[in-house]
DNA sequence: GACCAATTGAACCATCCAGTACATTTTAGC
DNA sequence: GCTAAAATGTACTGGATGGTTCAATTGGTC
């Protein structure tokens, strides 16, 4: 609910005055908003269409209606999350930096997204227990490959070129460990938790955390 | 259904032959079999009681007769698979070996637990879903904690005074970096595949993967 | 071979829940 | 203003689903 920049929703045409006033881009995103909460807490099948519904300021009737059904709204924010995230990507500018710097700032910035969006980490688990089913029908994600991998591969050859990173890496696999390294203390903030008695949500957990994982990531790549 | 190391299942008392030959631990096995195979691929609200009854020898008033309910046979899964690690890690016997090998070696074990057992880590993903509430609620896990994290500590002392390791580091951090590297791949494999195409069970895949995670936690510790 | 507790079978139930039917209101174009 | 299309409200349904009822069968003990 606070992620989500609402714009303050210019409206094209006049608004009316009436009993009911009709804004379809709002309710949409209104539905799209408290279903990614459902569905982000509750899992695909543990989310209620009734219950998002209630939570809406419209109707389950103008969920089916924009949505077509549960699985088409789930798809819509898996959609809207990942087009989110694929943005942040686009706007790193990291061209300019030293190589060393560069992975470093790109580390930093991909765990800052994970930690600050639990909403993505967590829906990113729930599409993987169901077997990334829905990304495979949806809309081809495949663009986010190219930016991410192709962002890596740029700095590492200019590090390789430079002569500060070691040779023989695929940035395929400097990727997963960022992500990785990103990813697993949202992901299973509440079992470390558990089994740990560890909170990584905890401001001081988390920096400590970041810079460890920075610094593994550059011992990692650096000569 | 194949990860399961099952005993031969050696009867305590004799066997019986008769029409219907009960056998209470073999119903509660074979029941805890199918459940966690389906709790893990859907989920908890995703799985199906009757479902599970349904490829069950037995029938859905046997769950409830032994389990109580859906929450009380999923508890028992998740005991059992925690149950499971935590045997695994006691099993590792680290202590002989210089510190630097030892870390490469448990690295390596957990890396593989984590990609031979992927049903523990499907159901690691489904408990964080859920909060760990299941993990709060049920036996006290905090026994895994001392086993893994004394472990690594002792390691990482012994590294220190041989001077082989770097000083500062936090034993949890060493761990949340192992357990990081060796999750991720397994737990995220579905996106992976569909976002970059990449197929991490893949033998050669796994094995690089497997290469790299080692040298990572290597670099990460040592001088 | 009788008795009791543990174990199992078959049918059943109350509720939940995704999805729909149908009517109604709003907006836009003329 | 009139009309068609877009958008919305209300009420409903049919099947799925977690859980239960009641009785029957088994194994051990004496």
């Amino acid at each position: 609910m606070n992620q989500i920049a609402r714009p303050p929703a210019p409206p094209p045409v006049a608004r009316k005055s009436s009993s009911w006033t009709q804004d379809p881009e709002g309710v949409r995103r209104g539905i799209l908003a408290v279903a990614r909460e459902e569905f982000v807490e509750k899992g695909l099948s543990g989310a209620r269409v009734d219950e998002i519904a209630a939570r809406t300021a419209t109707s389950k009737r103008m969920i089916y209606y924009y949505f077509g059904d549960k699985e088409g709204l789930y798809r819509a924010v898996l959609e809207e999350a990942y087009a989110r995230i694929r943005n942040f990507e686009r706007s790193l500018d990291l061209a300019g930096l030293p190589p060393r710097e560069a992975i470093a700032r790109l580390a930093g910035f991909t765990f800052d997204y994970h930690a600050d969006n639990p909403d993505f980490v967590r829906l990113v688990m729930v599409e993987n227990i169901h077997h990334a089913r829905h990304l495979e029908s949806s809309s081809k994600i495949g663009e986010l490959n190219l930016s991410a991998i192709d962002m890596i591969r740029e700095i590492y050859e200019r590090g390789l070129a430079a002569g500060v990173f070691r040779e023989g890496l695929d940035p395929i696999d400097i990727h997963l460990t960022i992500s990785a390294l990103s990813f697993y203390n949202v992901s299973n903030q509440a079992s470390i938790r558990q089994v740990f008695g560890h909170d990584m949500a905890a401001p001081e957990a988390r920096i400590r955390r970041r810079d460890s994982a920075i610094e593994t990531v550059l011992r990692m790549i650096c000569r």
